[in-house]
DNA sequence: CTCTTGCATAGATTATCATCTATGCCAAGT
DNA sequence: ACTTGGCATAGATGATAATCTATGCAAGAG
């Protein structure tokens, strides 16, 4: 048998050839003329290099191996249907994987996101990568990711972004602060104080960092911590002031104030971003489309900002 | 996904490629050079209607869709490849079935042949069709089946016979008849005795008929019984004499002795008919190799007179 | 920095496929 | 005897498949 020269078209006719068990009936339901069915039985045969049929004239039956190569071209026709459903599935956005990179930051809140979308895609297999700016900036370079989420998308001609969740950024005390209930307070008044920081590179500290810049401020004491939740126990416990993500706070934490420094809070927010010259999976569109038609389901709609539909668009 | 496009050939070289895991050497590996792989896999995608592989330059990976299809693409290949093995046991003679018809006679020394045969080729589906030579006959015009058994041949173009057993017709009488212990019986002594003879047109009274000519004699009085059988039980009780194939006889039959008549054995023989104009089915082929080698281990050899061998050469 | 390795692309060629129309042949009904 | 339905054969044709050589390009190894 040369496998080679075998067609699933020449089995299709075949097969239909078997279950109307009429050449011409087959040609009919093919949309073929009677001639091309013989002829390509006879390519199919030669194919196998056993007659498939014992001809009597009008009259034919499927020899053995004729039997055979039915049951197999059914088995095989069968699992090529079975992959097709999977594709349609694929297709669907139901199936599949995708991984996501988050900034520190945004793992206080897209778990809100992820955890409804898996709920509703269950067999959709989703890798979360965690880093500060600067590595998930790196992943963004290597294409390691198929989505990511930055405060600042990173410029580049790849970069497709799509805002959806306001990140205000807020100046936290210790509970108690003497400036707590001030109006009219200037950061100008803090500068004695110590501010835990990000590292450098962080979103949140470069926006900071601009900021003060932009009024003329320096900074006195800072003291660099590697994560959020250190600076918040860091502060509630005295140690200086922050500027942090509205988001990083609990609803109620008893340790800490928002102190209402005139200018604040910073305005930034949060951006899903796709690379365009990387092929999105599917499953990873099927969650932008997810996010679009379900976020504020997901979060406090007082924060979200739903721009991922134009973002869709924009991916085609 | 259009699967009319689809190729074994396409799904081999995929196949190939993702097991190497490089184009080059899936290349090296088929024979082919390093461009058409590629152009075969992107013919491949473009049937399947989405990326199998996700490229990063020199590096790439499997999409969702391409493990998938790498799935049903080892199923079905591997489907046919239980496809061809079937096809080589059948091509074997290993596999398969077939049809013989005998005329009566006959039957008392096919299945010391069949016997050995299917024990050897369990997986052979053995038909035996048995009747009198006119109902053989009949089935040899219709071609009903694969191979036919017959003392004389039918005379036909289609006809491709190849002798195989001495039949000798003897005549045979109850244990204890006068003439038992002659010498120059002729049957002219006998033919006040009655002859229960088989049916106008059964090979045996054929044969003896054109003999009785020959010698210018005739029949007194005769009995016709439908079976081999009959008649032997016939003529062992006593109502009459009768010409049988001696290997209807059994070994030692206490009731019957055979007549020393001269001129007798009558000899015949028994041919393995094929028709040319029908295809043989591969395993009634290897029925006729398994005859041609094993035939003397089958029957007592002092019958056999083994032409299988010609019928099989002009078989090609 | 240069060389090698591995994949992609372009262009060309031959084989073969897929399909048609026209026609022939055979068996079965009417 | 004639028609009809069903298969085979022949010849033609446009599409496309399979394969090559030559060349480009990018990444990793020396």
């Amino acid at each position: 048998m040369n496998i080679r020269h075998l067609t699933f078209r020449l089995l299709q006719v075949f097969v239909s050839v078997v279950t109307t068990g009429s050449y011409s009936e087959a040609a009919r339901r093919l949309h073929l003329t009677q001639p091309t069915v013989s002829q390509q039985l006879k390519r199919l045969a030669e194919a196998v290099g056993v007659p498939l049929f014992t001809a009597q004239g009008n009259q034919w039956q499927l020899t053995d191996a004729g039997r055979e190569l039915y049951r197999a071209c059914v088995d095989v026709l069968g699992r090529f249907d079975d992959f097709d459903d999977y594709l349609s599935e694929l297709e669907a956005g139901k199936k599949g994987r995708f991984s996501i990179a988050l900034v520190n930051t945004a793992q206080y809140v897209l778990p809100r996101i992820l955890g409804p979308y898996s709920h509703a895609f269950p067999q959709v297999e989703v890798t979360v990568e965690i880093g500060n700016r600067q590595q998930v900036l790196a992943r963004f370079d290597r294409q390691l990711d198929d989505l990511y989420v930055f405060s600042h998308p990173p410029a580049s001609e790849a970069t497709c972004a799509g805002r959806f969740l306001r990140n205000p950024l807020v100046v936290v005390a210790p509970k108690g602060h003497p400036k707590a209930e001030s109006e009219h307070l200037s950061l100008s008044h803090l500068l004695d104080e110590r501010f835990l920081l990000r590292e450098p590179g962080s979103a949140s500290r470069m926006l900071f960092e601009s900021w003060l810049q932009s009024q003329g401020l320096t900074l006195g004491a800072t003291l660099q911590m590697a994560s959020n939740e250190a600076i918040r126990i860091g502060v509630s416990s005295g140690m200086g002031l922050a500027v942090l993500s509205r988001h990083v706070l609990p609803a109620q934490d008893v340790g800490l104030t928002i102190l209402p420094v005139e200018g604040f809070p910073l305005e930034s927010h949060w951006h899903f971003i796709a690379r365009r010259d990387c092929r999105l999976p599917r499953a990873a569109f099927g969650f932008l489309q997810f996010v679009e038609q379900s976020l504020d389901q997901c979060l406090d709609p007082q924060w979200t900002e739903n721009h991922v539909g134009d973002m869709l668009k924009s991916l085609g």
